[in-house]
DNA sequence: ATTAGCTGGTAATACGCATTAGCAGTCAAG
DNA sequence: CTTGACTGCTAATGCGTATTACCAGCTAAT
């Protein structure tokens, strides 16, 4: 139980009968002294690496080189317990498949928590730990975001950010081009009196769905917004059915859960009477019995995307971009078509 | 847009008029040196960091210092896979709270993936980057982990290990006790026929609820062990009709679920006539709509205390330490009295 | 015999920080 | 006015690796 010293290169230089630097060079492959060293040094280099199972120190070599394979991921909300866990699960897998493949490992960026709201730049930043960073939240920070930019840190998105001080990388989903994919299939299914709950404005994401609509519903009457989304079911539901809408969009799941079970209660059908829509999917809806007719977030792809995105910047350099992944739309049973009669219109 | 070039001690003792060592003291709190530096110095100091925003580099910390307060965490399989999620979640989730609160980022040792199997000692171990590391897995690697203890690399595994070249430190479930409670239970419900579905050895959670199984079960007739958990649910319950027995212990979740609802399905009530104990909880049981009797497993529990048994040894050098968790009995509704007629075998 | 070119290496240095030894200056005591 | 203690700071060094510049020894060409 001898507390094995620290191996180090000369170490193995004292045991090969060579200096350090050649260690390292046999070490890393060494292309530009390609030729130089005989294959006859490198066997008894390498023996002498394998008889001690020596392991470069990669802190050292981080040192030296500046890179360490090591990708950092802050969330902006704690990723692990449950009520984000679905959130982020998705996401992390992506990352770690990603990262794995590449050969990176990953820094959870735990430590730096600064009250309720998490702080990239907490007094203790280990963020320069890694070679790069993915951020990942519901929410960003846009002082953060906008030095995170100015430093030109390494880092990728996971969701589209608006500009902050300068264009911000990172790898979304396409949600206005779902949004309005799924305004046209309703469109198309003759109804004609839309409704939209949930907020115009906010966070990207919010903003993209409404942007999506917005843009799509030429020809088709808004006949309610409602933005706020925490008033009650009830009350949501006599909005919607006072303006005569056929068709509801919801952005949260939860509001489109609650409508339709109290819809349902009083003898509404869906969709026959009232088609519902919602903007992308979310784990768990399988729960509810209910498959909402609404878009698909491939957050795996966006996590594997946004991870290859920012090892190719780390890596080559590669300027900023600014990726969007198609959306695709998702059946589901609560869209048919318009009704011939419109609900609770005609008394 | 200019590229702010990597702040460095130099930058700001060159800013605050000072030398790198003074402003290495002034962000170190310098014990050694504290009265030394007057707070007028240390204004201007702090002055200059606070204008920059500089951090200091955690690798050349830990370069010069040796440590860094990053803990690794080595999953020996992957961890966000959603099959594995549920697995290793409460164990992330743990983790990543005690190691907030104490200060340490987290280290996913992705990367040294030889193949299917995962392996700690890759060409290019990444391990010592991290002062320490948490292992993880439904099975480890043997080897792997003797060669840990013998590098006295600092490390506590989740999970009860067996010695490997010595103690390996661990913070783990004591499923052998709540094993053996179940059994207490069973027996003291009138039950004298049991069964044990599952193997008596393998990994060392499979072994301690064996042993303590078998060491509960003094006065008890244990009329069937069927040790293959493959094999097809009708077989199963035949075997375990065939041999009388009241009560039925099972290892894995899944078996339990498809027997029981196979017995349902041929009238066989649980658990008026058969008993069913399931030796651990399982997250997603109860999706089921059953809740089956078992015993707890303090997963989050476990994890926050391996994490800070880890940080112990790493900031204290304390010794290695073995700790069992007990796993509380949870009632369930699947272990009832004995029946009077044993099902069945009185035809 | 001198030079040029090649082979097989090595010495030296940088990376950014922590830490220790020690230096210049002041002030009080002797 | 010398000594000693103290104050406030800095120079120097080490951590383990990667990398560059360079050197010794040899051969082949001039």
């Amino acid at each position: 139980m001898a507390a094995t010293k620290r191996l180090t290169q000369r170490d193995i230089a004292r045991l090969a009968g060579v200096s350090q630097a050649t260690v390292s060079l046999v070490l890393n492959g060494a292309v530009s002294a390609e030729g130089r060293i005989p294959q006859e040094t490198r066997e008894r280099v390498n023996k002498a690496i394998r008889d001690t199972g020596y392991v470069a120190d990669p802190v050292a070599r981080r040192m030296a080189k500046g890179l360490n394979r090591i990708l950092g991921v802050f969330t902006y909300e704690p990723a692990f317990p449950s009520a984000q866990a679905d959130f982020f699960t998705p996401f992390l897998l992506g990352i770690e498949e990603a990262a794995q493949e590449l050969g990176y490992d990953l820094l959870l960026l735990t430590g730096a928590a600064a009250g309720a709201q998490r702080k990239i730049f907490g007094n203790n930043t280990r963020l320069r730990l890694a070679d790069g960073c993915l951020v990942l939240g519901r929410k960003f920070d846009h002082d953060e975001l906008t030095r995170l930019v100015a430093e030109d840190y390494p880092f990728v998105a996971v969701g589209r950010r608006d500009d902050a001080g300068g264009p911000v990388p990172y790898v979304g989903g396409d949600y206005a081009s779902g949004t309005a994919a799924l305004v046209d299939r309703v469109r198309a299914l003759g109804h004609t009196r839309i409704a939209y709950v949930g907020p115009s404005h906010g966070a990207e994401s919010t903003f993209d769905r409404w942007a999506g609509f917005s843009g799509a519903i030429a020809g088709l009457d808004l006949v309610a917004h409602i933005p706020d989304v925490a008033q009650p079911a009830a009350q949501t539901l006599e909005s919607l059915l006072a303006s005569g809408a056929t068709a509801v969009f919801f952005i949260e799941l939860a509001d489109a859960i609650h409508v339709e079970t109290l819809a349902r209660q009083r003898g509404i059908a869906v969709p026959e009477q009232f088609s519902i829509v919602v903007l992308g999917n979310h784990i768990r809806a399988e729960q509810t019995g209910r498959r909402f007719t609404s878009f698909s977030i491939p957050r795996e792809a966006m996590a594997r995307a946004a991870t290859e995105m920012l090892v190719r910047r780390v890596e080559h350099d590669e300027p900023i971009q600014q990726i969007l992944l198609p959306c695709e739309p998702l059946e589901g049973d609560t869209l048919g078509p318009a009704p011939l009669t419109k609900p609770k219109t005609r008394p």
